[in-house]
DNA sequence: ACTTTTGTTTCTGTCAATAGAAACATTACT
DNA sequence: AGTAATGTTTCTATTGACAGAAACAAAAGT
């Protein structure tokens, strides 16, 4: 089987606790802040930044940003469907 | 809130599809085949195969190998349970 | 149409993960 | 105890993601 489907297989059945533990097991500390990163970018490309400003607010390289524009153009990119559900239920709390 | 934490948060609401989907998406090609190999060398290491075997079979470098055994050698650790989740599903199929 | 802003690509250099190889440590077998 | 097998660490070199900077492309505002 493929590695990936089994541990994505494995992963869905996890809590959002364990997944946690399971990512700070199986990657490294700078993996999981590349990971962050790339997190980050993508909320802030879909809160309409500008990619200049998301370059100076986190540090990160235009070229970074480019990739994570690349991801959410894709309209059914999953990414994007989780992003903007976080975004919705931050706007209930604070509306 | 914690990036990865919200990730955890997003993903543990998915199914196993859609993680993949996910992983495919915020991945490179390259960290997916790296997450691959740990997947595999944790496999391995939990069938006992010895590190250097290993090694050979994956074409991987042993200090690979060892950051694996160390992950594995916390008895709680997530990936040893799902591991000897997927082991043990296997045996069931087989025996 | 011209200018400014924003998005995208490209170039060189840097850094972390890790390959490859060897050395050292530990354990198992006799 | 001595030897072989296995686990772990350490060294140098390599590689891919990405920073920093600049160039180019497209869109928006005037």
């Amino acid at each position: 089987m493929n590695e990936i489907k089994e541990i994505s297989n494995s992963i869905s059945k996890l809590s959002a606790e364990e997944i946690n533990a399971f990512l700070a097991e199986i990657l490294t500390e700078n993996e999981i802040s590349t990971l962050s990163n790339r997190w980050r970018i993508l909320k802030m490309l879909n809160q309409n930044f500008s990619q200049r400003d998301i370059a100076s607010k986190l540090n990160v390289s235009l070229c970074k940003i480019t990739r994570g524009a690349k991801i959410l153009k894709n309209k059914n990119a999953i990414s994007l469907r989780l992003i903007k559900e976080i975004e919705n239920e931050y706007n209930k709390i604070t509306r």
